[in-house]
DNA sequence: GGCCGCTGATTTTTT
DNA sequence: ATCAGCGGCC
């Protein structure tokens, strides 16, 4: 009879466990109940592999192994019975009287420990375990990325392995400085060997946990990699005097720190009892050694990837980890996720097609629930205005179906690709942004300020000490920071110590008031860090050392960015604000120090303003959008020229096709151009291999009305699907509707011509175009619609959007095929606008103008969009045409 | 110390 | 095409 009731219990409980875990597809419940030694879950893209980290992890902590056992505490009743079955018919919690009867060697929050790449994934991962279990548990799990992991660890132990404890965090650029310096010492010639070359063989050795020592004995293959080793060696002496780690060591030092010291390994093996990682496609020899260290011998470690998504190997990732995971550890389950619930089923098997040509993969099929969707859209542009162009288009269409900016993002292999993009839509007035560039940490001003904090933090950090002792200028020259350097190293203090008794050493007699001048500034920092609230240190360190004063005679003088470069400052003691409003009492300057060495700019990237935005495929891993743009699908750009040798390379690149097009939910446009301007040169690009890859039946493909003028005529060959004619330029441009989405917007967009003036690249300095936005951290930078940029003269005419037209005579035609004469179409000259005028936008369609101001030969036409509201745009760039004149 | 002009390089990037 | 970095000159 009782051996009935619990088995009855038993086959109730695991219902209702299941139940509180009902939203999950079969292979995820299996995820989440596989609680107990290795498990390697294959993550497709948009399989709901976050969802599954936060339950599995949920179901750690509120049931344990509980699932699918048949253990129970103590006798069951009859009691338990009944409550249990209502609960789960009623669907609400069990009663409390039964908690311990529902979990099995629960894990304590405390004991999990969940590491990711980004501090935004990171950060997510919080967010919802703090949503599904509430506050206090779930803030007790230790989800955080492997650097700040590592540096939590560093913190407690870096003493251990002969670090102060109150290290620095340098990052690239500080690395960079410390490389110079060694080449200085060292008598290196950058020419032969580049320091960046350096600074990267390096990164591949910590990466590989090779030790200078190892580089150094390892026989070199030639002089540059004898000449690295030493470099190498110096560089990690230099980082080590000045109590600092680069972001490899912080990896490193932490895998030497665990190996070295069986205390601290166990200390940590027996804390964090369960561990979880997430993107292990994209860790390196360093992060799979600290995960095994970190694992202890029940060998409790789930490892979530998609081996199809791993695209840093370039940056020391080895997708071996993850293909190789089964093997080292026996005994693995491995659990496919190949339900997708972000993509239409045609984006998922162009995706699909393109990924099956990779051979080094693991093999999964995704599919999906969501039915067929949308073809895939691709695009044969004729230049990169013209693909430019109909991207414009179709948003515009998109817009009057009641669509969002926001939804669509336009994807590129690289930086470069968002140029003419950039200008047309901002010419245009698309409001748009870019995602990546300069970081507001990364300012000068930003950081020589960031520089002063730290030295106040870790008065050994020489690096920056060198990067502000003479900023603003204070007559410290390099001669004298020379000299101070010498001292300081003969006997084995800082530079900060010589400065400190400046007076003691003849040979800085002639620099003494400045130095002394400089100690006092420093002590007065140190004063204020010590008296006041952090960011009130932080205004004071802007004041106190000069630099508000310096920034403000520049501006006197007439300097553009001073302004700019003041509000920067400003924003960064808000930061510091928000900071210690975050942390309370726990904030340090150390805390906030690590903070920004630590945190980029994608992680605060907002979501939330109506704006198209721009990026690499790289930086949109782990996005999503409704509608997505992959452009530049060619040879040469897409794989990449310096990928083609290496099959390995391609294979990446492959990898990022497959991670750009299942960035996609509901439509994919891709496209390609049969020109490209690419480093100042004008080269003829075949279609991606990519795109050939894509079933023909997943796929829709247009081509640009030029080209398809031009193969009526007889001249071109085709791009995509048949070869094209080598070394055929093109000087032509023949009349063109508007592509694809032409809507009748009248005659002047129908035919072309015109010439794009050259200063129209120009007004963009600052890379502030008006509609553009950098995602800054906190730098403030919003709004659109501001149209500050007064350009020159425009005599574009109708031929918006279309190529521009040649300056100079067209590049002959290699083949000996002759370029035919462009006909003399008549432009219409500029564009003028007078409020009350009815004008019809290609993106924001029909509105009203509202005001007019001239600029520079030019207009600035306020309007009043229907749909959109009011924006501002250029008149003689902006895809308008006049409807009716009021009156 | 600051400005001018030349040279060369220019996949991808988080921390 | 564009930009950063460096060397030379005032």
């Amino acid at each position: 009879m009782a051996t009935d009731l619990a088995q009855q219990f038993c086959a109730l409980r695991d219902t209702y466990i299941e139940k509180q875990f009902g939203r999950l597809n079969d292979m995820q419940r299996e995820a989440v109940f596989t609680t107990n030694g290795p498990l390697l879950i294959l993550a497709g893209a948009g399989s709901g592999k976050t969802t599954v980290l936060v339950n599995r992890i949920a179901n750690l902590i509120r049931f344990g192994s509980a699932h699918g056992s048949r253990w129970t505490p103590r006798e069951v009743t009859e009691d338990d019975v009944k409550a249990l079955r209502t609960a789960i018919m009623t669907g609400t919690d069990a009663p409390s009287w039964l908690d311990g009867m529902l979990r099995k060697d629960a894990v304590r929050s405390w004991n999990v420990m969940a590491i990711t790449f980004t501090n935004k994934a990171a950060g997510e991962l919080k967010e919802r375990l703090r949503r599904m279990l509430g506050g206090e548990e779930g803030d007790e799990v230790f989800a955080s990325t492997f650097h700040s992991a590592c540096v939590r660890i560093l913190r407690r132990w870096a003493e251990e392995i002969g670090y102060p404890r109150s290290f620095t965090i340098y990052d690239s650029d500080d690395s960079q400085r410390v490389m110079k310096a060694v080449y200085k010492e060292l008598s290196v010639d950058d020419k032969f060997f580049p320091v960046k070359s350096a600074i990267n063989q390096m990164s591949r050795w910590k990466d590989q946990l090779i030790s200078p020592a190892e580089a150094l004995k390892t026989p070199a293959r030639d002089t540059k990699g004898a000449l690295a080793a030493k470099v190498y060696a110096a560089y990690e002496k230099k980082l080590k005097e000045a109590g600092a780690f680069d972001f490899d060591d912080l990896i490193y030092q932490t895998v030497i720190l665990l190996s070295e010291h069986e205390d601290v390994r166990e200390f940590y093996q027996n804390k964090y009892k369960y561990l979880l990682v997430d993107e292990y496609q994209d860790t390196s020899v360093a992060q799979f050694r600290l995960v095994s260290l970190l694992t202890g011998p029940e060998k409790n470690i789930c490892v979530v990837g998609d081996d199809d998504q791993s695209i840093y190997r370039f940056r020391g990732a080895t997708i071996e980890n993850i293909l190789n995971f089964e093997r080292i550890y026996k005994g693995t389950r491995t659990i496919r996720l190949e339900q997708n619930y972000r993509s239409t089923s045609n984006i998922l098997n162009a995706a699909n097609c393109v990924i099956q040509h990779n051979t080094e993969r693991k093999g999964k099929t995704l599919w999906t629930k969501n039915g067929e969707g949308d073809k895939v859209q691709v695009y044969t542009a004729e230049n990169e205005q013209d693909e430019a162009s109909h991207i414009a288009d179709v948003i515009g269409q998109h817009l009057k179906e009641g669509g969002h900016l926001a939804d669509h993002a336009i994807l590129y292999r690289m930086n470069a690709q968002s140029a003419p993009i950039e200008s047309y839509f901002t010419r245009a007035g698309i409001p748009h942004k870019i995602v990546g560039g300069q970081r507001f940490n990364d300012r000068k001003e930003v950081k020589d300020i960031h520089s002063y904090m730290s030295i106040v933090a870790n008065p050994r950090d020489d690096v920056r000490l060198r990067r502000i002792i003479n900023e603003p200028a204070r007559k410290i020259g390099a001669t004298t920071i020379e000299v101070i350097a010498d001292l300081a190293a003969q006997q084995g203090i800082s530079m900060l110590d010589v400065i400190s008794h400046a007076d003691q050493y003849a040979k800085l007699s002639r620099a003494i008031a400045p130095l002394f001048k400089f100690w006092d500034i420093y002590q007065k920092l140190q004063e204020s860090l010590e008296t006041k609230t952090l960011d009130e240190f932080a205004s004071d360190v802007i004041e106190i050392t000069g630099y508000r004063a310096m920034l403000e005679a520049d501006a006197a003088k007439g300097h553009e960015d001073a302004a700019d470069r003041l509000q920067n400052l400003g924003q960064l003691v808000n930061n510091v604000k928000s900071y210690c409003d975050q942390h309370g009492e726990e904030a340090s300057l150390e805390g906030y120090l690590e903070d920004i060495a630590l945190i980029s700019d994608i992680d605060s990237y907002n979501e939330s303003a109506d704006q198209v935005v721009l990026m690499t495929i790289h930086s949109a891993k782990g996005l999503e959008f409704p509608y997505v743009f992959l452009i530049g699908m060619e040879e040469g750009v897409f794989p990449s020229e310096m990928s083609k040798y290496s099959e390995a390379d391609l294979e990446e690149e492959r990898r990022l096709a497959y991670v750009g097009i299942t960035r996609a939910k509901k439509e994919l446009y891709i496209s390609n151009s049969v020109t490209r301007m690419l480093y100042g040169r004008t080269q003829r690009n075949e279609p991606s291999r990519f795109l050939r890859e894509i079933e023909p039946e997943y796929i829709e493909e247009t081509r640009s009305p030029v080209l398809e003028q031009r193969s009526r005529l007889g001249g071109w060959g085709s791009g995509y699907g048949s070869d094209t004619v080598p070394g055929g330029a093109s000087g032509y441009s023949g009349p063109s509707g508007w592509g694809r989405a032409a809507s009748g917007y009248g005659s002047g967009y129908g035919s072309r011509s015109g010439y794009l003036n050259k200063e129209y690249n120009a007004p963009m300095s600052n890379n502030r175009g008006f509609g553009s936005d950098y995602a800054g951290r906190g730098s403030a930078s919003s709004g659109h619609g501001g149209c500050d940029s007064g350009s020159g003269s425009s005599g574009f005419g109708s031929g918006y959007g279309r190529p521009a037209a040649p300056k100079a005579p067209v590049r002959p035609a290699g083949g000996g095929v002759t370029s035919s004469p462009r006909p003399a179409a008549a432009s219409t000259g500029p564009k003028h606008y007078e409020p009350g005028d009815i004008v019809e936008h290609k993106v924001f369609g029909r509105g009203k103008v509202l005001k007019v101001k001239p600029a520079a030969g030019d207009q600035i036409v306020e309007i009043s969009f229907e749909k959109v509201g009011v924006k501002k745009t250029m008149a003689n760039f902006a895809p308008l045409v006049k409807i009716t004149t009021e009156e």
